[in-house]
DNA sequence: GTCTATATATAGATAGAC
DNA sequence: GTCTATCTATATATAGAC
């Protein structure tokens, strides 16, 4: 049986090469990223975790236990890494820009948005779940940080801040889409920038860069 | 082999059970949407299909032909589906609103964006083409139908309408994504009215709501 | 805890009868 | 053109030695 994401023994400090358990987890979270559910095999993972079969089913049950552990992982990941960009210091629109421009590796496309596209991985609940829990998070995180703008007098009143929320959560995902069909990450930028565009033009005359109206 | 996706023979009129070939492909059709490339089996296929495996065989040579097929087809209806909505009368707001509020089974998402989450597709030259074909089309359009709303007056100069292009088109494409990983439409739809309402604040003062200025 | 068999089902395709 | 064997490799897991 899994033993939990996060319990039991943490990494000592001076813990050489990682431990059998993560070391499967990150061969699963790379290889999830990479093929997908339904494209990753259980020999996939323990060759890539340079570990042997028996090690596998010793800390997980199978599969779909070590994919769970994994998916958690990289929203958790992924939450931290938006956070940052939206909960720093700035005016609302500076903040989700920096969300939609961070570095990515756009062609990789986002692993956790991918998810959503393997049929056992969403018919699953328990699998579904850290997806949901991440999205559901990141459109209210997103909302806040307009609607705090709208308080602050920084975005214009007509804004809707949820639905400007789910329109900025879903360019990105949708641009890595174009971006992979068209194998350029052009059209991802091309997307960011007309969202952005857009939501500059509901900045209310006198916010332009840099407002520090607490 | 496979002999075309349009030739050899058009349907008679009066062909009853539509012919082994068509039902290959309409069967590879729905199950690509459903589970993808690589969670498609040339069983699976056929089962569906109706057929035995030596007519699959003898028609296809093999899964990844069968695919391209069907590829290709769905990519021509969602082609011919859009234009209907990007094609019509009306300005350039009401042509880009309807392209994103048409009829859509939002759970299901999109078969041809799908399609880009695959490995064994986008590392396909041949099976990555009718994405990145009908994708290329898509943003062309819309960018056709704002540019063209803009040199109508209708829409503000300062709008890029390769950008917006790219952003509506993202939006849905994420939308679908938001919408799986909740189980639920909302996220779509919030979405879409997301970025409608930031479109229609680039819209010229006394263009409301039909404008049939030609 | 980790390893090497072993086992069953399916994937993907070929061969050859009708 | 269509069907039923047949075939090899892999997926996913279990058993049991060390």
């Amino acid at each position: 049986m899994y033993s939990g994401t996060m319990g039991t023994q943490e990494p000592r400090g001076t813990e050489q090469p990682r431990g059998t358990q993560e070391r499967l987890i990150r061969s699963t979270q790379e290889l999830l990223w990479e093929r997908g559910y339904v494209g990753t095999s259980p020999k996939a993972i323990l060759e890539r975790a340079g570990v042997g079969q028996g090690s596998m089913y010793h800390h997980f049950a199978g599969k779909s236990e070590l994919a769970l552990a994994a998916i958690r992982r990289s929203a958790e990941e992924l939450r931290q890494s938006a956070e940052e960009c939206l909960g720093a210091p700035g005016t609302a629109y500076d903040r989700v820009s920096a969300y939609l421009l961070r570095e990515r590796r756009v062609l990789r496309g986002c692993p956790i948005g991918r998810m959503t596209q393997d049929r056992d991985v969403v018919h699953s609940p328990e699998l579904r779940r850290p997806l949901d829990e991440l999205f559901g998070w990141l459109q209210g995180r997103i909302t806040e940080v307009l609607a705090e703008g709208q308080r602050r007098g920084e975005l214009a009143d007509g804004l809707d801040p949820a639905a400007g929320a789910a329109a900025v959560a879903a360019v990105v995902q949708g641009g890595y889409v174009l971006a992979r069909a068209a194998e350029d990450p052009a059209p991802f930028d091309a997307a960011v920038q007309g969202v952005l565009a857009l939501l500059a033009a509901q900045r209310t005359p006198g916010t332009a860069t840099a407002a520090t109206t607490g």
